[in-house]
DNA sequence: AGCCGGACTGTAATCGTTTTCACTCCGTTT
DNA sequence: AAACGGAGTGAAAACGATTACAGTCCGGCT
């Protein structure tokens, strides 16, 4: 359709229509306009291949229709599912998302959080580092802020996570159930997640007499990897491994096929996120299942409450994970050891 | 910092350090001011705490310095791997990226069009459906397109792909070698890669004397598994899978559990993309790795080209793959059958 | 001394919309 | 019959930046 080189306007549609570009305006955002001149506008658009711009329609209208979401690794299933859930959640509200992935590094949570503040968003969903979640409160950005995954101490925000802690002891009281009593704990160095599925494992392991042993490594497969390989040739070795990310479950599984170890009967493993392949490694590994799409609706909908009452008191919504078990926790023979 | 409630302007700053608005603009694109109003406005940026809208930016300078990328599947770390170099190249550039998931749905893609003309976007970054690709030329986009990982039958794209028929040959030739000789193929039906690893398995196969056999599928794990679990038990059952993508990958290692059939023994498998949990199921799987760093830099680079040089003749760049060899696909064992 | 040119600087136009405001109809109320 | 009110319309002012254009200042040439 697009008959000159540049694109058509609302101006070019307002003559082709033989009427003012407020009343195109109007059509276009379904304003009082006659019948008549309705339809004339609506062909006018469509012979003129219109397409509006938005940065005009932003500028002039002040509001972006925009929301954030920055994850901080989005090749983790459970982001790309959370931001899926977003972005549906945002379409049918008629928002664009602008998708950022900080991959765990504050200095690129810095450059998106100004990149948004230049977008001018409407709203931002949030899963920052640690070190950024402390300096978040300092920070005046001039839109509300909903964290998910990670938990800010200060209740500032906004915020779903899952109930962290309890997953953990979820895990610890299966393993426990199972026979398993020398039971080791990885968890990341890098978020608050790792410090509150820690903190789940600790109280449930004391509870039940139980000795917790715990590491905390950087979020990468490969120091998982070390941690378990070293750590099995100590005097206490653990009968079983608690992980608080899926990184660290890939690691657990190359260090028990480093050493020959067979899942679960030389070193039993449970952990986080239930992505398609846990069912497929080894004899399938038992996982906590978190609910990313009900995450990402329920950032959605605190996000727009917020926005509608910008003054009420923060909240924080804490969801419950499920406990998937598969053969990776299967109960552990009667062997001395 | 922002002592009043709106976000300071151009204006603003201007005001603050007791020049004009264009000064201001200057000193921010780094033309030519002296340095004694330069300090004086890079004070004042600092005073107001000064953030610049972007929309207003673009709307002005008419060009927006964003380029699309819009994938089938963000789950599919093929692409996240890709929009992690298209985002890193595009940064360097001083562009921003605007990340989209087609999901695969012609419909999402259409919508994501529309967006980014409305965005007015300077180039696209674009793995297409099939349909899709077909209304492409027909589409005038005021933007060029670089395709990836989906090729154009008509040249009227610059694109980079993998050498699919070679990958995919080169998989039937490992089989081969390794004693298999009754090799199935399982391919994508949605997109021309899965056509195109089609053809390099049917080629290489009748070069060899063997007889292809091949089946089309939606790209889900499900549909893969019940296609084997089907195939499996008619008169002619591979003793292999070529399979063209990752989810088929899954569908037939669950297929084979299901069927209790030891892999690579009772069921040899290899396929395309070298995911993290390859190496960790069963005796690991035997896959193509795609060079995903060079398909982004590339991807990237040839857009940035075009941008230069609209009207230079399009060019394809066809990128090799690796065969990762693992244990599915280990020497055939002289069992009868 | 007068002129020229280069280096800055400010004024104002502009980008493509939305939105305010005033105005014109026309039917209804008093 | 005059006044009112509501609905539809257009002219023009924003929105917040960039940029064309026109000065101003000052040093160096002739």
């Amino acid at each position: 359709m697009s008959v000159s080189g540049k694109t058509a306007g609302i101006k070019d549609v307002a003559l082709a229509a033989g009427v003012s570009v407020a009343t195109v305006s109007r059509v276009l955002s379904n304003g009082p306009v006659s019948d008549t001149l309705r339809k004339r506008v609506e062909d006018a658009v469509r012979a003129t291949g219109y397409r509006p711009n938005l940065s005009a329609r932003r500028l002039r209208s002040q509001h972006s229709q925009t929301i954030g979401l920055v994850v901080s690794d989005i090749r983790n299933p459970f982001f790309t599912a959370v931001s899926r859930a977003v972005e549906d959640a945002a379409y049918r509200a008629g928002m664009r998302v602008i998708l950022c992935n900080s991959d765990e590094n504050p200095e690129r949570e810095e450059l998106y959080l100004r990149l948004m503040q230049e977008e001018r968003i409407t709203g931002l969903i949030f899963a920052p580092t640690r070190a950024t979640l402390d300096r978040l409160d300092g920070l005046d950005l001039d839109f509300p802020v909903v964290l998910i995954d990670r938990n800010a101490p200060t209740g500032r925000h906004d915020a779903v996570v899952l109930d962290n802690p309890r997953a953990a002891a979820m895990l610890v009281e299966h393993l426990h159930a199972q026979g398993y009593r020398r039971i080791a704990g990885l968890f990341g160095n890098t978020s608050t997640t790792g410090q509150e599925r820690h903190e789940g494992y600790r109280a449930a392991m004391t509870a039940r007499g139980l000795a917790p042993a715990a590491r905390f490594l950087v979020p990468h497969a490969d120091a998982a990897e070390e941690a378990v390989v070293a750590w099995m040739s100590e005097r206490d070795r653990p009968e079983a491994f608690i992980v608080s990310n899926s990184l660290f479950l890939m690691g657990v599984v190359k260090a028990a096929r480093r050493l020959r170890l067979p899942i679960p009967d030389g070193l039993a493993v449970a952990g986080f996120d239930n992505e398609p392949w846990t069912e497929l490694v080894g004899p399938g590994l038992t996982v906590i299942e978190q609910p990313v799409q009900d995450i990402g609706q329920s950032a959605m909908a605190l996000l727009f409450e917020r926005l509608e009452a910008p003054d009420r008191p923060s909240r924080r919504l804490i969801l419950g994970g499920t406990c998937i078990v598969r053969g990776s926790t299967a109960a552990r023979m009667a062997a001395a050891d």
